[in-house]
DNA sequence: CAGTGGTCTAGACCACAAG
DNA sequence: TTGTGGTCTAGACCACTGA
Protein backbone atom coordinates (compact mmCIF):
# COMPACT_ATOMS: atom_id res chain seq x y z
CA UNK A 1 0.00 0.00 0.00
CA UNK A 2 1.22 3.56 -0.82
CA UNK A 3 -0.39 6.28 0.98
CA UNK A 4 -0.36 9.83 -0.14
CA UNK A 5 0.07 12.64 1.60
CA UNK A 6 0.68 12.75 5.65
CA UNK A 7 -2.84 12.20 5.82
CA UNK A 8 -3.13 9.05 4.13
CA UNK A 9 0.19 8.24 6.08
CA UNK A 10 -0.94 9.07 9.25
CA UNK A 11 -3.78 7.01 8.79
CA UNK A 12 -2.32 3.78 7.66
CA UNK A 13 -0.25 4.22 10.73
CA UNK A 14 -3.70 4.55 12.88
CA UNK A 15 -4.78 1.32 10.98
CA UNK A 16 -1.57 -0.71 11.61
CA UNK A 17 -2.18 -0.26 15.22
CA UNK A 18 -5.82 -0.63 15.46
CA UNK A 19 -5.49 -4.06 13.62
CA UNK A 20 -2.80 -4.85 16.63
CA UNK A 21 0.06 -4.97 13.62
CA UNK A 22 1.82 -2.51 15.74
CA UNK A 23 0.73 -2.70 19.21
CA UNK A 24 0.47 -0.80 22.47
CA UNK A 25 4.50 -0.62 23.61
CA UNK A 26 6.13 -1.97 20.75
CA UNK A 27 8.08 0.23 18.60
CA UNK A 28 7.24 1.04 15.11
CA UNK A 29 9.91 1.69 12.31
CA UNK A 30 12.08 4.83 12.30
CA UNK A 31 11.06 7.33 10.01
CA UNK A 32 13.44 7.06 7.32
CA UNK A 33 12.45 3.51 6.91
CA UNK A 34 8.64 4.62 6.82
CA UNK A 35 9.66 7.13 4.13
CA UNK A 36 11.19 4.11 2.25
CA UNK A 37 8.89 1.85 2.64
CA UNK A 38 5.63 4.84 1.60
CA UNK A 39 8.13 5.74 -1.38
CA UNK A 40 8.20 9.60 -0.07
CA UNK A 41 10.37 12.04 1.78
CA UNK A 42 10.97 11.45 5.62
CA UNK A 43 9.69 15.26 5.84
CA UNK A 44 6.28 13.74 5.21
CA UNK A 45 6.85 10.92 7.40
CA UNK A 46 7.62 13.18 9.91
CA UNK A 47 4.45 15.22 9.57
CA UNK A 48 2.30 12.31 9.94
CA UNK A 49 4.15 11.09 13.37
CA UNK A 50 4.22 14.66 14.93
CA UNK A 51 0.37 14.60 14.53
CA UNK A 52 -0.40 10.97 16.12
CA UNK A 53 2.15 12.16 18.71
CA UNK A 54 0.51 15.40 19.41
CA UNK A 55 -2.67 13.20 19.78
CA UNK A 56 -1.29 10.92 22.14
CA UNK A 57 -1.48 7.78 19.87
CA UNK A 58 2.56 7.85 20.08
CA UNK A 59 5.20 8.52 22.00
CA UNK A 60 8.71 9.50 20.46
CA UNK A 61 12.14 9.88 22.13
CA UNK A 62 15.09 10.78 19.95
CA UNK A 63 17.54 7.90 19.75
CA UNK A 64 14.64 5.85 21.20
CA UNK A 65 12.65 5.58 18.43
CA UNK A 66 8.70 5.95 18.18
CA UNK A 67 6.46 3.50 20.25
CA UNK A 68 2.83 3.02 20.57
CA UNK A 69 1.34 4.47 23.62
CA UNK A 70 0.39 2.36 26.16
CA UNK A 71 -2.47 4.48 27.12
CA UNK A 72 -4.55 5.45 24.05
CA UNK A 73 -6.24 8.43 24.00
CA UNK A 74 -5.35 9.99 27.51
CA UNK A 75 -6.57 13.69 26.21
CA UNK A 76 -9.05 15.34 24.59
CA UNK A 77 -9.92 18.39 23.05
CA UNK A 78 -13.40 20.54 24.60
CA UNK A 79 -15.20 23.24 23.07
CA UNK A 80 -14.99 26.01 25.67
CA UNK A 81 -18.64 27.03 27.07
CA UNK A 82 -19.45 30.17 25.20
CA UNK A 83 -22.66 30.29 26.28
CA UNK A 84 -24.38 32.51 23.84
CA UNK A 85 -22.97 30.34 20.96
CA UNK A 86 -23.74 27.09 23.16
CA UNK A 87 -27.68 28.20 23.41
CA UNK A 88 -27.83 29.25 19.57
CA UNK A 89 -26.31 26.16 18.65
CA UNK A 90 -29.42 24.36 19.96
CA UNK A 91 -31.85 26.27 18.04
CA UNK A 92 -32.99 28.67 20.76
CA UNK A 93 -33.14 32.37 21.45
CA UNK A 94 -30.40 33.23 23.72
CA UNK A 95 -30.93 36.22 25.88
CA UNK A 96 -29.30 37.39 28.75
CA UNK A 97 -30.21 40.09 31.80
CA UNK A 98 -28.12 41.83 34.34
CA UNK A 99 -28.86 41.30 38.07
CA UNK A 100 -26.12 43.07 39.62
CA UNK A 101 -23.21 45.63 38.83
CA UNK A 102 -21.54 46.68 41.81
CA UNK A 103 -17.77 47.12 43.01
CA UNK A 104 -17.55 44.98 46.13
CA UNK A 105 -14.28 43.48 47.90
CA UNK A 106 -13.32 40.29 46.95
CA UNK A 107 -15.26 37.11 48.46
CA UNK A 108 -12.22 35.41 50.07
CA UNK A 109 -12.82 32.25 47.45
CA UNK A 110 -12.39 34.83 44.75
CA UNK A 111 -9.22 36.35 46.35
CA UNK A 112 -7.55 33.46 47.03
CA UNK A 113 -7.44 32.71 42.89
CA UNK A 114 -7.21 35.95 42.01
CA UNK A 115 -4.55 36.50 43.98
CA UNK A 116 -2.97 40.45 44.56
CA UNK A 117 -5.07 42.00 42.01
CA UNK A 118 -8.44 41.47 44.39
CA UNK A 119 -6.73 43.59 47.13
CA UNK A 120 -8.44 46.17 46.35
CA UNK A 121 -12.43 46.66 44.99
CA UNK A 122 -13.99 44.45 42.27
CA UNK A 123 -16.67 45.10 39.49
CA UNK A 124 -19.19 42.48 40.66
CA UNK A 125 -21.40 41.30 37.55
CA UNK A 126 -23.73 38.91 38.11
CA UNK A 127 -25.62 37.50 34.74
CA UNK A 128 -28.45 35.14 34.08
CA UNK A 129 -28.75 33.77 30.54
CA UNK A 130 -31.67 32.52 29.42
CA UNK A 131 -32.76 30.54 26.38
CA UNK A 132 -35.92 30.50 24.73
CA UNK A 133 -36.40 32.70 28.10
CA UNK A 134 -35.39 30.04 30.47
CA UNK A 135 -33.09 30.11 32.41
CA UNK A 136 -29.79 28.45 31.20
CA UNK A 137 -26.69 29.65 33.53
CA UNK A 138 -25.70 31.89 36.20
CA UNK A 139 -22.99 33.66 35.63
CA UNK A 140 -20.77 35.52 38.61
CA UNK A 141 -18.08 37.21 37.20
CA UNK A 142 -15.31 39.49 39.00
CA UNK A 143 -13.24 41.74 37.32
CA UNK A 144 -9.89 43.63 37.84
CA UNK A 145 -10.54 47.43 37.72
CA UNK A 146 -7.31 48.07 37.67
CA UNK A 147 -7.63 46.89 33.33
CA UNK A 148 -10.22 49.06 32.63
CA UNK A 149 -9.47 52.22 30.62
CA UNK A 150 -9.89 55.45 32.27
CA UNK A 151 -13.07 56.60 31.16
CA UNK A 152 -14.48 52.82 32.31
CA UNK A 153 -17.13 50.83 29.87
CA UNK A 154 -20.44 51.21 30.59
CA UNK A 155 -21.33 47.71 31.40
CA UNK A 156 -24.95 48.54 31.90
CA UNK A 157 -24.44 49.37 28.16
CA UNK A 158 -21.96 46.77 26.59
CA UNK A 159 -21.82 42.95 27.53
CA UNK A 160 -18.09 42.15 29.90
CA UNK A 161 -18.11 39.59 27.53
CA UNK A 162 -17.75 41.14 24.74
CA UNK A 163 -15.66 44.23 25.86
CA UNK A 164 -13.25 41.70 27.02
CA UNK A 165 -12.93 39.76 24.33
CA UNK A 166 -12.90 43.28 21.89
CA UNK A 167 -10.10 44.33 24.31
CA UNK A 168 -8.42 41.19 25.85
CA UNK A 169 -6.43 39.18 23.56
CA UNK A 170 -4.16 36.35 24.33
CA UNK A 171 -4.75 36.03 27.75
CA UNK A 172 -3.76 32.64 29.79
CA UNK A 173 -5.72 31.05 32.56
CA UNK A 174 -7.38 28.54 34.13
CA UNK A 175 -10.44 26.47 33.88
CA UNK A 176 -12.09 23.87 36.23
CA UNK A 177 -15.57 22.13 36.33
CA UNK A 178 -17.25 20.76 38.95
CA UNK A 179 -20.26 19.30 40.66
CA UNK A 180 -21.47 21.57 43.38
CA UNK A 181 -25.57 22.05 45.17
CA UNK A 182 -27.39 24.83 43.85
CA UNK A 183 -26.94 28.06 46.42
CA UNK A 184 -29.55 29.87 47.53
CA UNK A 185 -29.17 32.48 45.04
CA UNK A 186 -28.55 30.19 42.24
CA UNK A 187 -31.73 27.75 43.04
CA UNK A 188 -33.97 31.17 43.16
CA UNK A 189 -32.50 32.73 39.71
CA UNK A 190 -32.42 29.16 38.28
CA UNK A 191 -35.84 27.85 39.88
CA UNK A 192 -34.71 24.81 41.12
CA UNK A 193 -34.44 23.59 44.85
CA UNK A 194 -31.24 24.51 47.24
CA UNK A 195 -28.64 21.97 47.29
CA UNK A 196 -29.88 20.62 43.64
CA UNK A 197 -26.85 19.19 41.76
CA UNK A 198 -25.02 21.52 39.45
CA UNK A 199 -22.58 21.69 36.77
CA UNK A 200 -20.23 24.71 37.74
CA UNK A 201 -17.66 26.10 35.50
CA UNK A 202 -14.93 28.09 37.25
CA UNK A 203 -12.24 30.42 34.66
CA UNK A 204 -9.02 32.21 34.91
CA UNK A 205 -8.29 34.92 33.02
CA UNK A 206 -4.97 36.11 33.92
CA UNK A 207 -2.82 38.87 32.18
CA UNK A 208 0.88 39.84 32.02
CA UNK A 209 0.90 41.32 35.59
CA UNK A 210 -2.26 40.00 37.69
CA UNK A 211 -5.36 38.32 37.15
CA UNK A 212 -8.33 39.75 35.14
CA UNK A 213 -11.35 38.03 35.58
CA UNK A 214 -12.73 35.47 37.29
CA UNK A 215 -16.01 34.01 36.27
CA UNK A 216 -17.93 31.50 37.95
CA UNK A 217 -21.45 29.69 35.90
CA UNK A 218 -23.48 27.29 37.47
CA UNK A 219 -25.62 25.59 34.36
CA UNK A 220 -28.99 24.81 35.04
CA UNK A 221 -29.68 21.31 35.65
CA UNK A 222 -29.24 18.59 32.97
CA UNK A 223 -26.39 20.07 31.38
CA UNK A 224 -24.31 18.09 30.15
CA UNK A 225 -20.73 18.74 28.51
CA UNK A 226 -20.16 16.16 26.19
CA UNK A 227 -16.54 16.05 23.24
CA UNK A 228 -15.40 13.41 20.80
CA UNK A 229 -12.40 11.34 21.42
CA UNK B 1 14.03 41.36 16.46
CA UNK B 2 14.98 37.76 14.76
CA UNK B 3 13.52 34.71 16.30
CA UNK B 4 15.55 31.62 15.92
CA UNK B 5 13.18 28.24 15.66
CA UNK B 6 9.61 27.58 14.72
CA UNK B 7 8.64 28.00 18.13
CA UNK B 8 10.23 31.21 18.55
CA UNK B 9 8.10 32.86 15.59
CA UNK B 10 4.80 31.25 16.99
CA UNK B 11 5.76 33.08 20.37
CA UNK B 12 6.38 36.35 18.09
CA UNK B 13 3.48 35.89 16.69
CA UNK B 14 1.55 35.73 19.81
CA UNK B 15 3.18 38.39 21.55
CA UNK B 16 2.27 40.76 18.74
CA UNK B 17 -1.22 39.84 19.16
CA UNK B 18 -1.17 39.81 23.00
CA UNK B 19 0.34 43.35 22.81
CA UNK B 20 -2.40 44.05 20.03
CA UNK B 21 0.18 45.04 17.23
CA UNK B 22 -2.56 42.66 15.21
CA UNK B 23 -5.71 42.75 16.65
CA UNK B 24 -8.55 39.82 16.41
CA UNK B 25 -10.15 39.74 13.42
CA UNK B 26 -7.50 41.38 11.11
CA UNK B 27 -5.04 40.05 8.65
CA UNK B 28 -1.26 39.35 9.56
CA UNK B 29 1.67 39.44 6.36
CA UNK B 30 2.13 36.57 4.13
CA UNK B 31 4.53 33.57 5.28
CA UNK B 32 6.83 35.00 2.80
CA UNK B 33 6.43 38.11 4.13
CA UNK B 34 7.08 36.82 7.26
CA UNK B 35 9.94 34.29 6.49
CA UNK B 36 11.60 37.21 5.43
CA UNK B 37 11.28 39.27 7.81
CA UNK B 38 12.39 36.90 10.47
CA UNK B 39 15.30 36.04 7.72
CA UNK B 40 14.10 32.05 7.55
CA UNK B 41 12.65 29.48 5.48
CA UNK B 42 8.94 29.91 4.21
CA UNK B 43 8.19 26.13 5.94
CA UNK B 44 9.57 27.38 9.29
CA UNK B 45 6.80 30.13 9.34
CA UNK B 46 4.35 27.53 7.91
CA UNK B 47 5.26 25.75 11.01
CA UNK B 48 4.73 27.78 13.36
CA UNK B 49 1.22 29.63 11.98
CA UNK B 50 -0.01 25.58 11.71
CA UNK B 51 0.72 25.69 15.48
CA UNK B 52 -1.21 28.67 16.40
CA UNK B 53 -3.96 27.90 14.04
CA UNK B 54 -4.24 24.08 15.67
CA UNK B 55 -4.80 26.30 19.15
CA UNK B 56 -7.54 28.37 17.75
CA UNK B 57 -5.37 31.74 18.10
CA UNK B 58 -5.02 32.00 14.35
CA UNK B 59 -7.67 31.15 11.46
CA UNK B 60 -6.05 30.61 8.19
CA UNK B 61 -7.64 30.55 4.47
CA UNK B 62 -5.88 29.83 0.74
CA UNK B 63 -6.00 33.28 -0.81
CA UNK B 64 -7.66 34.86 1.98
CA UNK B 65 -4.86 35.11 3.94
CA UNK B 66 -3.77 34.13 7.69
CA UNK B 67 -6.72 35.98 10.50
CA UNK B 68 -6.23 36.45 14.10
CA UNK B 69 -9.29 34.56 15.50
CA UNK B 70 -11.85 36.66 16.85
CA UNK B 71 -13.64 34.59 19.77
CA UNK B 72 -9.67 33.40 21.07
CA UNK B 73 -8.98 30.27 22.57
CA UNK B 74 -12.33 28.15 22.43
CA UNK B 75 -10.83 25.09 23.33
CA UNK B 76 -8.97 23.45 25.81
CA UNK B 77 -7.24 20.03 25.75
CA UNK B 78 -7.79 18.09 28.67
CA UNK B 79 -5.96 14.98 30.37
CA UNK B 80 -9.14 12.16 30.02
CA UNK B 81 -9.25 10.82 34.31
CA UNK B 82 -7.25 7.59 34.40
CA UNK B 83 -8.07 6.73 37.94
CA UNK B 84 -5.14 5.17 39.48
CA UNK B 85 -2.77 7.54 37.39
CA UNK B 86 -5.03 10.51 38.79
CA UNK B 87 -4.88 9.07 42.67
CA UNK B 88 -1.01 8.34 42.67
CA UNK B 89 -0.35 11.46 41.10
CA UNK B 90 -1.82 12.86 44.19
CA UNK B 91 0.45 10.76 46.64
CA UNK B 92 -1.87 8.92 47.71
CA UNK B 93 -1.79 5.09 47.38
CA UNK B 94 -4.38 3.61 44.93
CA UNK B 95 -6.61 0.39 45.56
CA UNK B 96 -9.87 -1.33 44.57
CA UNK B 97 -12.78 -3.36 44.89
CA UNK B 98 -14.70 -5.25 42.70
CA UNK B 99 -18.22 -4.93 44.25
CA UNK B 100 -20.11 -7.10 41.33
CA UNK B 101 -19.22 -9.28 38.22
CA UNK B 102 -22.09 -10.15 36.60
CA UNK B 103 -23.76 -11.26 32.74
CA UNK B 104 -26.84 -9.04 33.01
CA UNK B 105 -29.31 -7.19 30.29
CA UNK B 106 -28.72 -3.84 29.74
CA UNK B 107 -29.87 -0.87 31.25
CA UNK B 108 -32.62 1.29 29.12
CA UNK B 109 -30.08 3.95 29.08
CA UNK B 110 -26.77 1.55 28.50
CA UNK B 111 -28.71 0.08 25.50
CA UNK B 112 -29.08 3.61 24.44
CA UNK B 113 -25.55 4.53 24.05
CA UNK B 114 -24.67 1.01 23.57
CA UNK B 115 -27.20 0.56 20.97
CA UNK B 116 -27.09 -3.11 18.80
CA UNK B 117 -24.24 -4.11 20.81
CA UNK B 118 -26.50 -4.41 23.92
CA UNK B 119 -29.17 -6.59 22.36
CA UNK B 120 -28.06 -9.23 24.34
CA UNK B 121 -26.46 -9.38 28.08
CA UNK B 122 -23.46 -7.43 28.78
CA UNK B 123 -20.59 -7.95 31.20
CA UNK B 124 -21.18 -5.85 34.03
CA UNK B 125 -18.65 -4.64 36.45
CA UNK B 126 -18.88 -2.48 38.82
CA UNK B 127 -15.95 -1.13 40.96
CA UNK B 128 -14.86 0.79 43.45
CA UNK B 129 -11.76 3.06 43.63
CA UNK B 130 -10.39 3.79 47.05
CA UNK B 131 -7.17 6.57 46.95
CA UNK B 132 -5.34 5.79 50.50
CA UNK B 133 -8.21 3.44 51.56
CA UNK B 134 -11.01 6.10 51.23
CA UNK B 135 -13.60 6.32 48.58
CA UNK B 136 -12.29 8.11 45.53
CA UNK B 137 -15.10 6.57 42.88
CA UNK B 138 -17.13 4.43 41.41
CA UNK B 139 -17.48 2.52 38.33
CA UNK B 140 -20.12 0.96 36.30
CA UNK B 141 -19.34 -1.17 33.64
CA UNK B 142 -20.91 -2.65 31.06
CA UNK B 143 -19.40 -4.65 28.24
CA UNK B 144 -19.79 -6.51 24.94
CA UNK B 145 -19.35 -9.86 25.29
CA UNK B 146 -19.00 -10.52 21.66
CA UNK B 147 -15.03 -8.61 22.10
CA UNK B 148 -13.98 -11.35 24.06
CA UNK B 149 -12.06 -14.17 23.26
CA UNK B 150 -13.53 -17.74 23.37
CA UNK B 151 -11.91 -18.53 26.63
CA UNK B 152 -12.85 -15.43 28.07
CA UNK B 153 -10.52 -13.55 30.78
CA UNK B 154 -11.35 -14.03 34.24
CA UNK B 155 -11.94 -10.26 35.26
CA UNK B 156 -11.69 -11.80 38.89
CA UNK B 157 -7.88 -11.87 38.52
CA UNK B 158 -7.12 -9.25 35.49
CA UNK B 159 -8.51 -6.22 35.71
CA UNK B 160 -11.02 -5.18 33.14
CA UNK B 161 -9.40 -2.07 32.80
CA UNK B 162 -6.40 -3.58 31.90
CA UNK B 163 -7.30 -6.03 29.68
CA UNK B 164 -8.87 -3.31 28.06
CA UNK B 165 -6.03 -1.42 27.41
CA UNK B 166 -3.64 -4.33 26.64
CA UNK B 167 -6.18 -5.66 23.89
CA UNK B 168 -8.39 -2.79 22.36
CA UNK B 169 -5.86 0.14 20.47
CA UNK B 170 -7.11 3.45 19.31
CA UNK B 171 -10.74 2.92 19.97
CA UNK B 172 -12.66 5.88 19.24
CA UNK B 173 -16.01 6.94 21.34
CA UNK B 174 -17.10 10.00 23.23
CA UNK B 175 -16.70 11.46 27.24
CA UNK B 176 -19.59 13.50 28.57
CA UNK B 177 -19.63 15.07 32.32
CA UNK B 178 -22.39 15.97 34.37
CA UNK B 179 -23.69 17.13 37.68
CA UNK B 180 -26.30 14.67 39.33
CA UNK B 181 -27.23 13.53 42.69
CA UNK B 182 -25.66 10.65 44.03
CA UNK B 183 -28.41 7.27 43.90
CA UNK B 184 -28.71 5.09 46.84
CA UNK B 185 -26.31 2.71 45.53
CA UNK B 186 -23.35 5.31 45.22
CA UNK B 187 -24.39 7.03 48.21
CA UNK B 188 -23.95 3.87 50.30
CA UNK B 189 -20.72 2.84 48.33
CA UNK B 190 -19.20 6.31 48.53
CA UNK B 191 -20.32 7.38 52.08
CA UNK B 192 -22.20 10.08 51.54
CA UNK B 193 -26.17 10.85 51.45
CA UNK B 194 -28.60 10.23 48.55
CA UNK B 195 -28.93 13.14 46.54
CA UNK B 196 -25.43 15.28 47.43
CA UNK B 197 -24.19 16.51 44.28
CA UNK B 198 -21.79 14.07 42.01
CA UNK B 199 -19.36 14.96 39.25
CA UNK B 200 -19.98 12.06 36.90
CA UNK B 201 -18.03 11.05 33.88
CA UNK B 202 -19.58 8.88 31.23
CA UNK B 203 -17.40 7.07 28.34
CA UNK B 204 -18.51 4.80 25.32
CA UNK B 205 -16.24 3.38 23.16
CA UNK B 206 -17.19 2.21 19.95
CA UNK B 207 -14.93 -0.36 17.37
CA UNK B 208 -14.78 -0.80 14.38
CA UNK B 209 -18.09 -2.67 14.17
CA UNK B 210 -20.08 -1.90 17.62
CA UNK B 211 -19.47 -0.50 20.79
CA UNK B 212 -16.81 -1.78 22.95
CA UNK B 213 -18.12 -0.83 26.52
CA UNK B 214 -19.72 2.15 28.37
CA UNK B 215 -18.49 3.66 31.67
CA UNK B 216 -19.93 5.46 33.94
CA UNK B 217 -17.92 7.06 36.89
CA UNK B 218 -19.20 8.57 40.36
CA UNK B 219 -16.52 11.17 41.14
CA UNK B 220 -16.42 11.69 45.17
CA UNK B 221 -17.70 15.12 46.34
CA UNK B 222 -15.36 18.06 45.60
CA UNK B 223 -13.45 16.36 42.90
CA UNK B 224 -12.56 18.98 40.45
CA UNK B 225 -11.69 18.48 36.71
CA UNK B 226 -9.47 21.31 36.23
CA UNK B 227 -6.40 22.43 33.17
CA UNK B 228 -4.62 25.63 31.85
CA UNK B 229 -5.47 27.17 28.77
C1' DC C 1 29.77 7.07 20.51
C1' DA C 2 26.06 6.50 17.31
C1' DG C 3 21.21 6.25 16.09
C1' DT C 4 16.98 8.57 16.20
C1' DG C 5 13.89 12.29 16.04
C1' DG C 6 13.70 17.66 15.62
C1' DT C 7 14.32 21.10 12.74
C1' DC C 8 15.71 24.02 8.88
C1' DT C 9 16.37 25.02 3.88
C1' DA C 10 15.38 26.47 -0.95
C1' DG C 11 12.66 25.29 -4.17
C1' DA C 12 8.56 23.48 -6.33
C1' DC C 13 3.77 22.35 -7.55
C1' DC C 14 -0.93 22.23 -6.34
C1' DA C 15 -5.70 23.33 -4.31
C1' DC C 16 -8.58 26.55 -3.13
C1' DA C 17 -11.19 30.66 -3.25
C1' DA C 18 -11.46 35.79 -3.48
C1' DG C 19 -11.99 39.32 -6.70
C1' DT D 1 -7.38 34.76 -12.96
C1' DT D 2 -4.13 34.93 -9.41
C1' DG D 3 -2.59 35.22 -4.67
C1' DT D 4 -2.40 32.50 -0.67
C1' DG D 5 -1.79 28.59 2.19
C1' DG D 6 -0.97 23.29 1.95
C1' DT D 7 2.11 20.16 0.95
C1' DC D 8 6.12 17.64 -0.76
C1' DT D 9 11.16 17.06 -1.67
C1' DA D 10 16.12 15.92 -1.01
C1' DG D 11 19.34 17.12 1.69
C1' DA D 12 21.55 18.81 5.80
C1' DC D 13 22.87 19.67 10.60
C1' DC D 14 21.74 19.43 15.31
C1' DA D 15 20.00 17.70 20.04
C1' DC D 16 19.19 14.30 22.74
C1' DT D 17 19.91 10.00 24.80
C1' DG D 18 20.53 4.88 24.89
C1' DA D 19 24.10 1.66 24.74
Amino acid sequence: MIPQGWEAIRDEVKRRIHVRDWTPGSIIPTEADLAAEFGCARGTVNRALIDLAQAGVLERRRKAGTRVALLPVRQARFAIPVIRAEIEARGQVATHQVLALDRVPAPVPVAARMGRAAEGQLVYVETLYLADGRPFAHESRWLNPAILPDPAPDFAQVSVNEWLVANVALATGDIAFAAEGADARVAQVLGISVGAPIFVTERLTRGAEAAITFVRLAHAPGYRMQTEL
